[in-house]
DNA sequence: CGCGTGTTTGATAGCAATCAAGTTCTGTGG
DNA sequence: CCACAGAACTTGATTGCTATCAAACACGCG
C-alpha cells in the first residue's frame, strides 16, 4: 500500500458515478492510499479504527472459515463507505480486486474535523446502506437457483452504469464466493446466458446485456 | 392485534434475558400491543414509521418471492428491536411466531419525548446488531452444509438461556426458510444430530444439548 | 375418539459440486 | 513483435447432496 501524495496525479474511476461524488466527509478529511490488485486493506480480526471510501477501483470484504471455504460479504465500488465496524474488530477482510485509490479517515479526528453530529450521520448512512444490500443477499443466497444468482449479479453490476458495455472488476472465482457457488458453475451459467442471446460476454472480464426483460425474469 | 391496556396483567417472557431488560426508550415511551400466533406485525412495502421491541414471544422477518419461496432473515426475541427502515417501507414482512407482546413507538414521538440524540444512538445500537448478524447469516447461507447449518442454528438459540432445556419458538419450516433448506432436510439433520448423541429431542419444540463441543465443531 | 396440522421417514430425481482435461487470455522476456 | 509460461476460464464426465414426491406417524384439540 502506498500513500497518495500526488493526488492530482491519479486517474479517475472509470464509472460515470464517480464524477457525482459529493464532497463527502472522507473526500474532505481523509488520507489518500493506493493498493495493488489483491493487496489487503485491512484484515479480519484486526482494530478497526479506520473508515475508508472507495475513489477508483473496487474493494471486496471476505469472510474464511477454517477449512478455507471462502464467502464475500460484498463489493464496493467508488463512492461506496467500507470498514465500518461496530465492535472493536473487523469482521472480515478488505482486498482491493484491482489497483484501487481509497481515502481513509480516523472515526476520531473526523469528529474533530466535522463534528460528531455529521460523522454519526455519515456512519449510519453507510451502514443502512450494507444493511440493506446484505438482506438482499440473503435471499440470493437462501433462495435463489444458479442461474437466478448469476442472473442478480449481473443485473446487480450494470444497474452502476447506463454504458452498454460493462466491466467486471472481479474474476469468476469472487463473483462464486459471492453467490455461494463454484467457479465452474458460474462459468456455465454465464456460457448458458450467452447461449441464450440474453448477455454477450465480448471478453470474460466484460459483458452487454442483450435482452434485458429477460434477464430480469431470471432474476427471480 | 390488541392494544394492551392492562400491561400489568402480562405474563412476562420465558426467557431469563428479559428479566434484565434495560428500561430502554421503547419501554419506557412505547405502547405494548398483542400479537396472536402468526399474525402479522407489519406487511412488505408497507409504510415503516413506528419501531418495535420484543416483550415475549418471538417475531419472524420474511420476504416472499414471486413463486412463493421464502426467505427468513432474522428472528427477535424479548428484548430485541425490531422494524427499522432507512427508506420509507418496509423490506421484510414481520409475523408474531407465538403469542408475543410488543411494545411500538414511532420515531419522531420518541425524539420528542427522549431527544433526537437518544433516538439515533437507540437506532444505530439495533442497526449495528441487525447488519452483524445478517453478516453472519450470509455465511452460513453461502457456504455452510445442511448439517452446519443446522448445527449453528442450534447452538445460536441454545446459547440465549442458560437452562439445559431450550424452547424452540419456530416450527420446521420456519428454520428450513431462515437456513435456506427444506423442511424435510431439516427434520433429516435434527434426527442425525439426536442419533450421534449430540442433541436430543424430548419434543420437537424442546432440545437439550448433550454434546456440546461435538456440535460446535460440526457446526463449522 | 377422530380429525387436522406438523413432523418424520422413505424412495427417487435433479442441480450443483467435484474431478479432470482442454482452451483462452495475459503478461513477460527473448 | 512474437513465443512462451502461467493463470484464468471453459467444458466434459461423474458424483453426491439436497430437493422433491409420497406416505406414515405423532401430537394437540375440539
Amino acid at each position: 500500500m502506498t500513500l497518495e501524495v500526488h493526488s492530482s496525479s491519479q486517474k479517475f474511476a472509470t464509472e460515470p458515478r464517480s464524477q457525482a461524488l459529493p464532497a463527502g466527509l472522507l473526500a474532505q478529511f481523509g488520507v489518500r492510499m493506493a493498493y495493488a490488485r489483491h493487496e489487503e486493506v485491512y484484515a479480519q480480526e484486526e482494530e478497526a479504527d479506520l473508515i475508508y471510501q472507495v475513489v477508483s477501483g473496487a474493494v471486496r470484504t471476505t469472510r474464511l472459515m477454517s477449512d478455507g471455504r471462502r464467502q464475500i460479504g460484498d463489493f464496493y465500488h467508488p463512492g461506496d463507505v467500507f470498514g465500518i465496524e461496530h465492535g472493536p474488530e473487523h469482521r472480515f477482510s478488505a482486498e482491493a480486486l484491482c489497483d484501487t485509490i481509497v481515502v481513509v479517515g480516523k472515526k476520531k479526528a473526523l469528529a474533530l474535523a466535522a463534528g460528531q453530529n455529521a460523522v454519526d450521520r455519515f456512519l449510519a448512512d453507510a451502514t443502512a446502506r450494507d444493511l440493506d444490500r446484505a438482506q438482499d443477499h440473503l435471499l440470493l443466497l437462501g433462495r435463489k437457483t444458479a442461474c437466478e444468482k448469476v442472473a442478480s449479479f449481473l443485473l446487480g453490476i450494470a444497474h452502476r452504469t447506463n454504458r452498454p458495455a460493462v466491466d467486471l472488476p472481479m474474476g469468476r472465482q469472487d463473483m462464486a464466493d459471492y453467490l455461494g457457488l463454484t467457479i465452474e458453475t458460474v462459468s456455465r451459467m454465464v456460457t448458458q446466458l450467452q447461449t441464450a442471446m440474453i448477455v454477450e460476454f465480448p471478453s470474460c472480464r466484460q459483458f452487454i446485456v442483450r435482452n434485458r426483460p429477460a434477464l430480469e425474469r431470471l432474476s427471480d
